[in-house]
DNA sequence: ATGCGTGCAAATAGTTTGCAGCGAG
DNA sequence: CTCGCTGCAAACTATTTGCACGCAT
């Protein structure tokens, strides 16, 4: 995710660039942790302390808009968020928890499902390179 | 998945089989509709009236427990649940919204991911057929 | 009988919303 | 100056827990 791309995305809305956006945005950006809402209100209130839950919650609905975030779910935990839009796979290390991101290049997918199939992920489970 | 099958499994546990169960069990048995906890509950009660959130969400711990049902977690949803817990990927239709489950056969995959890896589950998105 | 499972209600966690005032453009 | 954005707090939704009673075994 780039910023100064993102700054020009939400000055084309129209939409101010405040503070507490620009620090959210500077977490975001090249952030490969998979933060939960939670952890990305802990580091932004570190960096610029006035700042409230509900801002992060809306300016993540507002990236998610803008399509520059999306969000990765899995059983059992709250939701996390991917400043990474480019497709791309994960794999959940089931001794860690940890979750990688998987480039598709990485990955062979073939299918024969009828219809327009737009997009495929792929979640991994298995044991990390860490581990 | 089975109800006699996972009866055998709760006897083996020493757990009792109360109607509130058999009620639950009898709805997910070859349910393909990935139903909510909500779902359940709304399903189970017409059919036991005396059940309460509390009971699904205790049985579902219990039936995941027993590794007869899965959990399926998608971007911006609640949890859903799955009684087919044998490896199979899934299709979410990015206009009605359905889940559809697609067989492991209808699927290539092939990776060059260091370590174990243990399973791996597709979301595909696109058009399902009913649409 | 005896203990596990139940309903109920309250607690908790995560997220959303309403509103008045502030600050970016 | 003006309107969008923010903080706050309350509302909401989904889920979990504590407890006393009842029912499956």
């Amino acid at each position: 995710m780039d910023v100064h791309e993102v700054e020009r995305l939400l000055r084309a809305r129209r939409c101010s660039l405040t503070p507490q956006r620009r620090a959210i945005l500077r977490y975001l950006a090249d952030n490969d942790t998979h933060p939960t809402a939670a952890d990305i209100f802990e580091a932004v209130t570190a960096d610029f302390p006035i700042t409230s839950r509900a801002t992060v919650y809306n300016t993540i609905a507002l990236l998610r808009e803008l399509g520059v975030l999306s969000e990765v779910n899995l059983p059992g935990t709250e939701a996390r968020f991917d400043p990474n839009t480019a497709p791309h796979h994960h794999l959940r290390c089931v001794r860690c928890g940890q979750l990688t991101d998987i480039p598709t290049d990485r990955v062979r997918l073939e299918h024969d499902l009828p219809g327009e199939v737009r997009s495929a992920s792929v979640l991994f489970e298995g044991v990390c390179e860490g581990c």
